[in-house]
DNA sequence: TCGATTGTCTAGCGGTGCTAGGATCCGGGT
DNA sequence: ACCCGGATCCTAGCACCGCTAGACAATCGA
């Protein structure tokens, strides 16, 4: 039995490293060099390994998406427990939010931008995603305000987080004011 | 003289016709299905005529992209001017541009998802897309408040108003609440 | 030790964006 | 009226893509 045991470990090995490698490249140089024959050549095997593993290409974005998710529900729960009272703790987690977006647009990417094959706000949406959809609404459903509804008021805060960061990145946005943009949405949207 | 006119009159004419079709064909069956083969099959010319009229796919993009960016502003200054008050032209302006993106998912990709090849926010940057911003900034700079600097304003509304839109098409929002977050939106940001 | 199963690779399919080079057509000068 | 030269367009092909069939080798259980 032992053999299967180290057989599985050394396949969950792999694939762990096709993730991280898929990841890299990406970060490195943006998801179209990641291609199939590439990632299979630097994780040292040939392309039908990968399929052995993932679908497709899809799929190996949706795991990378993965990752990404419960990293950025750790960033956000850990800037908002640094912070004092209702008001800091929104930018932080803004600030954190934003600041994981432009550390890691691959990543980013495969979260909300990419197709990755995952099924989102719905009963059957993979837990990291839930998770992390619920570490903002900790924070945020403090600060919705009298009559407004924490979910919905965690969506729309998002929302607009989500256009900041994508409009930035992709330079429809000067870069410069993105501080004093951040400031402002806080400043409006959440009631302390 | 008029010889040479004429052609450059088909010319002009051929270039609409390309550009009309990849939107359609993107709006139909998403950019995925926008290849140069299609594209030049529902034409009725062969491949190599696309790249006399543009340097290639991106470029073509781009095309669709001042095309909607023209509409856009249309649509939203149209809007603005049926509604009372600075309150109501806000939520009007906001309604306008969501539902411009929701209507036309594949020139609203063209404009702000995709890459077009055009320079945004800068000096050189194309003057529909400039014009579709000053769209913006005409009715959202009204509403900034007091000592908030109408532009950066201008850029986290709008900023906001594309999170929702790209969150809500891609499945990543829940779409039966959208007019709720579009009116807290509209409430909280908007000092009138 | 043998047979079966599992694992991996080579080779290839149909598709992509893009381009080189040849054919064809047509306006303008003689 | 004719023929030349340039503009215009198409056929064919390049390198690459995601993905897969089928051959081959290595390993396990009997």
């Amino acid at each position: 039995m032992s053999v299967q045991e180290r057989k599985q470990r050394e396949r969950a090995e792999r694939e762990r490293l096709i993730v991280a490698t898929a990841r890299e490249l990406a970060e490195q140089q943006g998801w179209d060099a990641v291609t199939t024959r590439r990632l299979a050549e630097r994780i040292e095997y040939s392309q039908p390994v990968l399929y052995s593993h993932f679908r497709g290409k899809r799929e190996i974005i949706g795991a990378v998406a993965l990752e990404g998710a419960a990293e950025l529900a750790g960033a956000v729960r850990a800037a908002a427990s640094a912070a004092d009272g209702p008001r800091e703790r929104v930018a932080a987690l803004a600030r954190a939010y934003l600041d994981f977006a432009a550390r890691n647009p691959a990543v980013y990417d495969a979260l909300f931008q990419l197709d990755g094959g995952l099924a989102y706000a719905r009963e059957d949406t993979p837990e990291p995603l839930k998770d992390a959809f619920a570490a903002l609404l900790e924070v945020l459903g403090g600060v919705a305000g009298d009559g407004v509804h924490p979910g919905l008021f965690t969506e729309t805060f998002w929302g607009a987080l989500h256009g900041l960061a994508t409009l930035t990145r992709a330079g429809r946005l000067p870069p410069e004011d993105a501080e004093r943009r951040t400031a402002l949405l806080v400043d409006r949207l959440a009631v302390v």
